[in-house]
DNA sequence: TAGATTGTTAATCGATTAACAATC
DNA sequence: TAGATTGTTAATCGATTAACAATC
């Protein structure tokens, strides 16, 4: 199981090929050389040969990759092939949107409680999972194993959550609130901070080229 | 105007530096050495002073950071310091969370618009604002000066919409699409894959240390 | 002034790219 | 077999860290 640490440049990109994969596989591509597919994705070749090279030799010298095949491959890396049960802590817009998204999107990843403190969404339901309180939380955590937790809660709930969650036994944590949560080494944080992606975007709006060069 | 070309690594670590300036600052603290603030953020004292370096010298030798201004230049650097008309195309939960959210959040990016092509949503208004159907997104953008984009549709519909948006004068797209958009150069794109961050949490799930060393 | 801490240069480390021998 | 393309080593490039002189 242990192999030479991953960079996490390397597993960032992992999903991308996935996801490129994926769509070629849609399109009935059969194989594809990392060339090619370098060509597609707008990186170097060498990257994409590194990159998989991390993981073991997918390909074969003179053909090159089979797309189902290492389609495969990479989503047994990325964790794919096992399910997940999740729960989503933050019942406000996003959180909702999660909940209608990822059961879409990706099977595996199974939604099976909503909470909020908001007494109002009491009973409500998306997607058919009820929306419970907050304070049934840590009972729920020990009746159900959950392996992922979505925190879409401000960040002062969310750094209250943060710890009961951990005390129960969640290993994963998809943290919206705009904060850093500061956990037990064992437990991995996956951040998505929208206000800080929207400044990058604003940075570069400002700092872009001058349309001048094509 | 034009300064030597700063990394992709540098401006995405800006928005961080600015939510702990901004906390500091709400704690009523007045200055901060590289040191104490590399500390408290989990990084090098020496990237902070090398990041920062990149725009100017903000500090002062022997005394440190005053965190008002250090907080108020970083702003500028991100663009804070001005306003930002966006509009939403897609109203699904995602759109509509970034409605209830972005104007909320951060000053200066105010929402103008909400664009669906479901016309069961048509006049339906999310804070205030009402949902116009996507047939008048290119008037709508010929009377209106829209500076940034959110993309919150399927991935078909946003690569239909986006160069629509790119023809009008849209500059800055923020992508939720699981696609990457392919635009002129002097357009800025920011993704963001939530599937792809979840897939990444999945991966550091699978791959994290065994709980032995602490 | 002495002490603290920056700004900045130099050293190190890691990631990306190039090159090519191995091999299908 | 000849051609194509990988897997992998070596070279380059860039980013991070360390060190320290400048200076408040």
């Amino acid at each position: 199981m242990e192999e030479r640490e991953i960079s996490k440049a390397v597993v960032k990109r992992l999903p991308r090929y996935y996801r490129y994969l994926g769509d070629l596989l849609e399109n009935k591509v059969e194989r594809i050389s990392s060339n090619e597919l370098s060509h597609q994705m707008n990186v170097t070749a060498s990257q994409i040969r590194q990159d998989l090279n991390n993981f073991g030799g997918f390909g074969q010298q003179g053909y090159g990759y089979n797309v189902k095949y290492l389609y495969t491959e990479i989503g047994k890396i990325l964790g794919l092939d096992k399910t997940y049960s999740m729960i989503i802590v933050g019942a406000g817009n996003l959180g909702q949107a999660l909940a209608n998204y990822v059961n879409f999107e990706k099977k595996g990843f199974s939604v099976i409680g909503i909470f909020d403190v908001n007494s109002r969404l009491s009973g409500v339901a998306v997607r058919g999972i009820p929306i419970r309180m907050t304070d049934q939380l840590e009972t729920f955590l020990q009746e159900n194993k959950v392996h992922i937790a979505a925190l879409t809660l401000p960040k002062t709930g969310a750094e209250e959550m943060a710890p009961i969650l951990v005390k129960n036994g969640v290993k994963a944590i998809w943290n919206f609130a705009h904060t850093d949560l500061n956990l037990p080494e064992d437990v991995v944080v996956e951040n998505v901070h929208l206000s800080e992606s929207l400044m990058q975007l604003s940075y570069n709006l400002n700092h872009r080229e001058p349309q001048g060069k094509e």
